[in-house]
DNA sequence: ACTAAAATGTACTGATTGGTACAAAATTGA
DNA sequence: TCAATTTTGTACCAATCAGTACATTTTAGT
């Protein structure tokens, strides 16, 4: 092996564009501006992303998604009440303020890239598909072992706990009501009883 | 008054248009598209539209925020179970392929103008509240007379709705599951009781 | 020191963007 | 009929877009 040094770690320029494109979507984020945030130039980029800013977006939602998945799923290895650890995911995510403005990346995409892009949509509805399936093994185990009450088909469960996320994730951007949107999401996740 | 007659009719150009972005979105709507699509050019455009494709946006998602939230009231008007009258509106949504590929303008304006153009997003916001106002004064009322035994705040029911209807609009995108969700919308709908 | 290999910076491209300028066309009222 | 008024079609514009070409720089191995 030979040649110079790449000088940028592509996982922190992963992360760099990913929150730009996150903030601005996909249409509205030019490749000039991302090449800032990230701090490379054409050159390095082009050769680095060989298909460009469609390449570099699939990227970041990839690690963006895998990246909160994993750290879900060690939060649950490391519980004993998995049930709570799935619930204040759902909590945590009302009170950063951070994501009032962002909402979540994953949604986003399935919203924007609908009639732009079918192939990032059904990536990005597979990364919710996921998370989705985790819930319902989550759910699932939990009443097999005793911990939850309910009978009702962990299916079902799971889909209830994705829409209430999607729809949390957008409802938070009308602004206003955060004590009443917060009731709302209490309310939704006593299901898991 | 005397000049040349206009060859458009502005409601009817205001649909056309609307159907485009409601479809692909602010950015990813090209003003020669647009013209395309209402079939007029670029000096009827700007003389009735001075903002250009900004202004235009805004009137269509004006025009259709404000003819869907008329209809609903007609509906109410109409009706003598106007619990039911909401209830169906999701399922009548549900039901519309259409709006699997599009979601809801309103929603996506949410979510695509929230960091693009906050007065945008600010009027998006409105008009969500208030339809999920219409909700709360359906509510309260069907309390006082009895047609709801619920003794829940209706401001709270309300925005349980807003919440079920944005959630609805972005789960429906991921595809799949046409029957789970049902079933989701159906006992979340289990709170008007 | 020299060569091959890889990364980088920059100049450049053609296409498309939203928007303007303005002359021509079509109307009404005098 | 003609002047005033309004709409329309078209030629044009500068800015920005994503992407390419390529010479330069920096490394490792010989």
């Amino acid at each position: 092996m030979a040649g110079r040094p790449k000088q940028f770690d592509e996982e922190v320029v992963l992360k760099k564009a990913g929150e730009l494109f996150w903030t601005k979507g996909y249409e509205a984020t030019s490749t000039e501006d991302l090449l800032e945030v990230m701090g490379i130039g054409k050159g390095s980029f082009y050769l680095h992303f060989k298909k460009g800013k469609r390449e570099l977006y699939e990227k970041t939602l990839q690690y963006f998604a895998a990246d909160s998945l994993t750290k879900l799923k060690d939060q649950l290895k490391n519980s004993d009440d998995k049930i709570e650890v799935v619930k204040s995911r759902f909590f945590v995510r009302l009170e950063d303020k951070s994501f009032r403005e962002k909402g979540c990346y994953v949604g986003n995409t399935l919203v924007e890239m609908a009639s732009l892009d079918s192939d990032m949509q059904k990536k990005a509805a597979q990364h919710l598909k996921k998370l989705e399936t985790l819930f319902y093994e989550v759910i699932k185990e939990a009443q097999e072992e005793g911990h939850l009450k309910t009978k009702e088909d962990p299916a079902y469960i799971a889909k209830h706990l994705i829409n209430l996320w999607n729809g949390m994730n957008v409802t938070r951007r009308m602004g206003g009501d955060e004590v009443v949107l917060k009731t709302v999401i209490e309310k939704n996740l006593e299901i898991l009883k």
